[in-house]
Formats: structure tokens, sequence, C-alpha cells
DNA sequence: TGCTATTCTGACGTTAACGTAAGAATCAGA
DNA sequence: TCTGATTCTTACGTTAACGTCAGAATAGCA
């Protein structure tokens, strides 16, 4: 778990700010979806960081909007969890030419979810605009009525 | 189930139309998302109509594309329901009264999913520009790195 | 009327995504 | 250092949405 330069948080804490529980930011971090310091000693309690908020945050609302399962889902965001450590590297790297790999491979990961988003949105936006016909239908029938 | 005009379809062809299985057909009915003929005697096999397949093609599409359980699609498609059985009634009433109470009724359910579809529709717009802010940033970087 | 493919009705199995409970350990504050 | 609140780990429980299987019954056709 990436620990900011704001104080540390308590996982009861990220569950209250993100809307969740302890167990299912705990699940997530078991099935991979959330990192896990590596560093943590056997029953020690998690220290979480605002990137880590945020990450969860970003986590729900996916898994609110998109119909993928939390499996697909650590895929997508294999996309965050590379930026987020590359991330890092990027801090401690001055070649350019580097540089220019982890952003264009962050490039690659953002299109991805963009595709996917967009996808949603247009099978919604069709559905939508079915539905405002068939309601148009109705409109004319009520309309056409007699004793209007 | 209603049976329209066309030659009655038995259960898995409408599986094989709608992309589905028998055992999801069944399993629709039985939590009341599909009508269930009232008048098959026991054991005897079920027969659908062409609106039945366009039903199920219905609610594989809002299950899809919306996030929600069963249960709550079926509230959701109350809208379907009440539609098709008044539609029914409609071919057989002459009291423009009624039929006007039939429709503006009709008006509501289709509002309610118009709303839900709306929400839906706005918030992935909302992440889709934030992900193309995203990848804008990470352009401009790009380009602003020596050596291009 | 006989045969074969399909279906029917239970009933139990399965998987994902957590919930819940228990006993021990940790942490922050007085 | 003591203490109360929170967390840890482990493990079993739960629910939705079907899958699967078995034995009997049907439906359509030769």
């Amino acid at each position: 778990m990436s620990t900011t330069a704001t104080k540390p948080l308590r996982i009861g804490e990220v569950a209250e700010l993100t809307g969740t529980t302890a167990r299912t930011i705990r699940y997530y971090e078991e099935i991979g979806l959330l990192p896990g310091a590596e560093d943590r000693a056997q029953g020690k309690h998690r220290a979480y960081g605002e990137a880590d908020v945020e990450r969860v945050r970003e986590i729900i609302r996916l898994r609110d909007l998109l119909g993928l399962s939390l499996d697909q889902l650590a895929v997508l965001l294999d996309a965050e969890t590379a930026r987020a450590s590359l991330r890092r590297e990027l801090e401690h790297t001055e070649d350019p030419a580097e540089i220019r790999g982890l952003l264009e491979q962050a490039l690659g990961h953002i299109g991805t979810q963009l595709e996917l988003v967009r996808m949603r949105r247009l099978a919604l936006g069709q559905l939508e605009e079915e539905l405002v016909a068939k309601r148009r239908r109705i409109h004319k029938r009520l309309s056409e009525l007699p004793e209007g």
C-alpha cells in the first residue's frame, strides 16, 4: 500500500470514506484488486494513504458502472496498477526513452478503459432513444383520442 | 405466455434465438420476470410467441446494461408487464377514458425506465470525460519530452 | 402406433462477492 | 503501563443466478 505524505489511515476509516466495509477492502486485497503491502508483518494493522482511498473509489465506481466481474476489473485495472507503480519509477528515472515507454504504456491502458466505457455508453444511448421513441408513440396516440 | 399468430416456439428455440439457455428462461418464469401461462397443465411443454422472444431479449439487455438485480428488474419491468396486458385490454375496450388511463400509466413506466437509463449514461459520460482528460495530460507530458 | 428428440419437474451443485463470528493481537491515548 | 477501541486471521455462512443431473412425460413424425 502506498503511504503518501498525509497521515496514514486505517481500514475502518478507508471503508467509511469510500462507503464500503473493511471486509470488502480486505477481500479486494485478497483477490489482487488492491496492492497489499508486502512488508506488513503478520497481525499488524494495515495502513492506507490518500492514493489508496482514490483507488478504492475507482474500483467501486467501475464495479457499479460497468457490469464486470471483479476478475475482469482486475485485468482492466492493471492499467491503474501499472501506472501507480510506474509513477514511482518515473520519479526516479531520468532516461527520457524509458519515461516515454512508460507513458505510452499508460496510454494503452487508458485506451482500453475508454473503449469499454464508450461502448457501454453507446448501448445505453441506443436504449434511451428507443424508450423516447416509444414514449412519442404513446403521446401521439393520446393526442389522437377523442375528448382531448 | 402470449402466443401470437406466428407459429409457437418451444423453450429451446427461444433460448437459441435469445442467446441464453432453457434453464435461464425457466428461472425467469420462476421468479416472475416472465409471465408463465396460467393455463398450462402440469408436465406439458411451454409454448412461446414472438412477443415472448422480444421480452426475453429486453430482459437480457437491461440485465447486461444496467447493473440491477433480477428482483429490481422485475420491478422495473412491471412497466412492460403492465403494458403487455394492457395492450390486450386496449384491443377490447372502446371507452376513451379508460384508454387514456392505460396510456398514461404506460407513460409513467417508460418515464421510470428512462430516468434510470439516463442517470447511468450521464455517469458513464462523466467517467469518459475524466479518462479523456487523463489521456490528454499524458500526451502533453509526452510532447514535452526531449528528443521528440 | 412406435420412436426419438426435446422438455418437464424436482433437487442438489456451483460460483462470486461478500457477511458474520470468535478469539487473539495491535494501537492510541490517559 | 494499562485499557478500550479497532483490527487481524481463520473459517464457516449467505444469496443471487443460474448449471447439472435423473427419471418420467410429451411432441412431432414416419
